[in-house]
DNA sequence: TACTCTATAGAAAACGATTACTATCTGCCG
DNA sequence: CGGCAGATAGTAATCGTTTTCTATAGAGTA
């Protein structure tokens, strides 16, 4: 508190040792919480050293030492997807829990970003990424696992490739969806996304279709509106958009469908937008599900009836997993599958009630 | 391409000198593309020698010598607060350009753990950290800049110490805000917010009563509906709620209001909602404003009128504000002041059309 | 007594880079 | 021809830690 005026160079482990009149290898000991004995004396000293000097560990140093940064990479597409924030949550709050922190970047859906990226913190010497992998590609992230780092995938491609991963059950998620409008007593239920370029998306496509036969539903491709373009930007009003157009789409057929399933959140968001606008009323007139489960879409009007992603679960498990990988030397994995729920809401309507 | 079965530990500057037959010091000088001259041939063989063992750098060597760490830290209170994304890609849209990467933290709201964070990237020899701070006393971050760290500050409490700020005029907007509905031929507008516990809302609050004498309105404490209860939880879904009782209460009282203007979008969204469920329409019986713009208003329906509060725009700044700081060895501030800007939809109605 | 342990401490060698010095060899200038 | 500057390369110190050796007592043991 006195000698306010102390030099901008911050005090290291040799002040702490000067000061006390100790040997830098004590001092770190004792810093360190190392297991090593210290005679009470002694650590008294270093103690109070360490307190005048306001010393505070350079971690560069240690990790250097120890080859081992106490933080883990996270890479996704882009936070502003409103998956994202969630899952992110749910890593860091395992994370910190180990003493962990995150290195967060955002690929932009670029490869070569991606790569970069991962390149940079294995440089960082990062011992464990957790990745929303978006790249067709991972011959340099097979090297990079045989020097020792540890990687948790999901969802998106990662095939080529053998690592830990956490899945989500797209296609249950579906087949959960379509058994619900069908025993809603749906019968004319339309599909609706944006192009099928995403692994998430054609696996719900499949359960869309599953999800028919299941319930005796003839599948007709008079009912599936698929967007031709992708815009790469992941603003979310892009597909909001899409769900806009998509409505007048749907609108202009010739046979209406009684329900529209969407892709996404924001797309059924978007939909019933475009519905409204042209007066027809969800879910008396056309009922509308949504997938994801956003945090939106229960206070959206009406709250969205939709399959639940638990994307802070999913953070959770990928971190908890990619911390336990850390700690072995073996290079077997885990490969978790976490399944999707109906979350009952106010958009579509009960025709046989 | 060879010899697959390399070794688990990686190349080193060393072993690269080694194979090529060249000392550390020039094997340095090439790979960290110094301005040292070095003839065309040693270039080669060390590039070639790099080359074949695959060498890629151990930042952490580099960064403790230079004791420069290339990347910065962001704290914020929640990411699931849909104002960070935006902000958080902001930020790291600018960082990339220059190199850097970011370190996430979510502070909960809680000040321990911002003070934990704080600490940890300055030990992790971070030189520039952005902070949207929630606790009330900064001794411990005064000490950290008079040991060089550099802050960037934004909006909430950061007022006891300077340091760079990148703020945003809420009491304009909410001056802004009101001179609409004013001119939309609103008399009676009414206030609803969570507690004013956070600068924001008390700016906000300061100007909706500005924003009335300014119009000649009559401030009336019969139209302020300020919750009592404050979850420190921020996942939206709260204020939602609370944004729905409120509506209840508005409804409850002897003379409506035309118009009610809310602390933030989510808050809005909530009235609407509660609003609404009393079959009471918004904006034909009832105007509702919001605050921020986030994303999700324009997805809204109605879509909502609300104040524009540029989040990415601001992380940008911020960034910009840092790095360039960063490269300052003088310790003077820059102080920034963001506009907010009106945001017409559909959620106000014109009393005079 | 001689020998093994354990507690305690310090010296010095890492960890993987950068860089301040040196040192050599050119070529050029006066 | 002496000297000086620039190009080029190597030696070794350094960044702040951790940790492996040594080393010295004192204590317990046979």
């Amino acid at each position: 508190m006195k000698d306010q005026r102390r030099t901008t160079k911050r005090a290291t482990i040799r002040d702490v040792a000067l000061m006390a009149g100790i040997s830098v290898a004590t001092v770190s000991r004792v810093l360190s919480h190392s297991t090593y004995p210290i005679s009470k004396g002694t650590r008294k000293k270093v103690l109070e050293a360490a307190q005048e000097l306001s010393y505070s560990p350079n971690l560069l140093g240690r990790m250097l030492k120890k080859s081992d940064s106490r933080d883990i990479g996270v890479i996704i597409p882009n936070i502003s997807n409103p998956f994202y924030p969630q899952l992110v949550l749910g890593i860091e709050t395992e994370a910190r829990k180990h003493g962990f922190s995150i290195l967060l970047c955002n690929s932009f859906r670029d490869v070569a970003n991606e790569r970069k990226y991962v390149e940079l913190m294995h440089q960082k010497q990062i011992r464990g990424i957790i990745l929303s992998s978006i790249s067709e590609e991972h011959g340099f992230l097979k090297d990079l696992c045989a020097r020792g780092l540890k990687v948790v995938g999901f969802d998106q491609n990662i095939e080529d490739f053998h690592c830990n991963r956490i899945s989500f059950d797209f296609t249950a998620g579906a087949v959960m969806a379509m058994d619900y409008l069908a025993a809603m007593g749906h019968q004319r239920i339309a599909f609706a996304s944006s192009p099928l370029v995403r692994r998430s998306r054609r696996e719900i496509f499949e359960g869309y279709k599953l999800g028919l036969s299941k319930n005796n539903l003839p599948f007709s491709a008079d009912l599936v509106y698929i967007m031709e373009i992708e815009k790469e930007v992941e603003n979310g009003s892009f597909e909001f958009d899409s769900g806009r157009n998509m409505a007048e789409m749907i609108l202009a057929s010739d046979e209406l469908p009684t329900a529209v399933f969407a892709v996404n959140d924001v797309t059924a968001l978007g939909i019933i937008h475009g519905l409204m606008n042209r007066n027809v009323r969800v879910p008396d007139d056309i009922s509308v599900m949504g997938f994801d489960n956003i945090e939106f879409s229960a206070m959206f009007n009406p709250p969205l009836t939709t399959i639940n992603q638990p994307a802070f679960e999913t953070g959770r498990l990928a971190c908890n997993v990619l911390i336990e990988s850390l700690g072995e030397e073996k290079n077997d994995h885990v490969s978790l599958k976490l399944e999707p729920s109906l979350v009952v809401r106010d958009s579509v309507r009960n025709l046989l009630g």
